[in-house]
DNA sequence: CTTGATCCTCACGTTGACGTGAGGATCTAG
DNA sequence: CTAGATCCTCACGTCAACGTGAGGATCAAG
């Protein structure tokens, strides 16, 4: 496949299938003029190192990962950067998490503003409260 | 409350605040030598910004939040603003979900390899998909 | 009064994942 | 066989949130 259908089909430009070739994320082997020949298993490929770019791995470490992927062989190191980052996943889930609740936590704020403007200044304080529960 | 307080407290660098102040995040005033000044309120109000950050938000869209903090009054608008953000925050939260999902799929079967590194060979396929359920 | 800690303002450097032409070769449909 | 689509390789540009000195003023304690 050439390199134009690869980004079409995996939702990626052109240009970032040959930035992830030029980090070793994905191996083309060339027609005899010099064009990229991807296999139908690149896109998939690139569909998953778009999911760990999206998860906030660098290339580097999705590098580390991809070849478990490939060969399906997991060292012991490999399965604890598997671990490792995933435990990373995770402490990002909970930081956007407690993001979402205190976002969520304005806007019922502001809700309540919209239905009284006038006697919602006694709820400052909850505006200035980062994790401590209601203390009326 | 000088810079380097407010820094330790708020856990963050001397240089960020300096910059949040750059961006119009916090305001501080100035001792008669040009010293800054920070209100006590300025470190919960740095933490939110952090939160803010740690969300992925830029400083763009926090500044066009932080005002609801102060004055507690909820335009159109800025309520818009705030369920905006919350649900990018959502689509993250998402997205780094499937990506610890997967994560998890492959630590199973790296678990798995290392139980029986011969006889798991028939899972490969597993390693291929994306979001397909196991059909076996 | 002095000294070490802290502060100030420029202003350039860093990092990562690409974007964006420049200038040119190759492919493919009619 | 020709033209428009697609591809190639440099190689510099971008953006955001700071890091990192340089060079100098200010503060707080003894």
């Amino acid at each position: 496949m050439r390199i134009g259908k690869v980004a079409e089909r995996a939702g990626v430009s052109v240009r970032a299938l040959r930035y992830y070739e030029e980090q070793g994320l994905v191996i083309a082997d060339r027609s005899p003029s010099g064009h990229r020949r991807y296999p139908e298993s690149a896109v998939e490929r690139v569909k998953f190192i778009q999911l760990l770019y999206a998860a906030g791995l660098t290339s580097k470490a999705i590098l580390q990962i991809l070849p478990f992927l490939d060969t399906l062989v997991a060292t012991s190191q490999m399965t604890r950067r598997l671990t490792d980052e995933r435990a990373r996943i995770r402490v990002k889930i909970d930081a956007l998490t407690r993001a979402h609740d205190r976002l969520e936590e304005l806007i019922r704020l502001a809700a309540e503003y919209e239905n009284s403007p006038a006697t919602c200044s006694a709820s400052a304080d909850v505006a200035a409260s980062h994790t401590s529960p209601p203390r009326h």
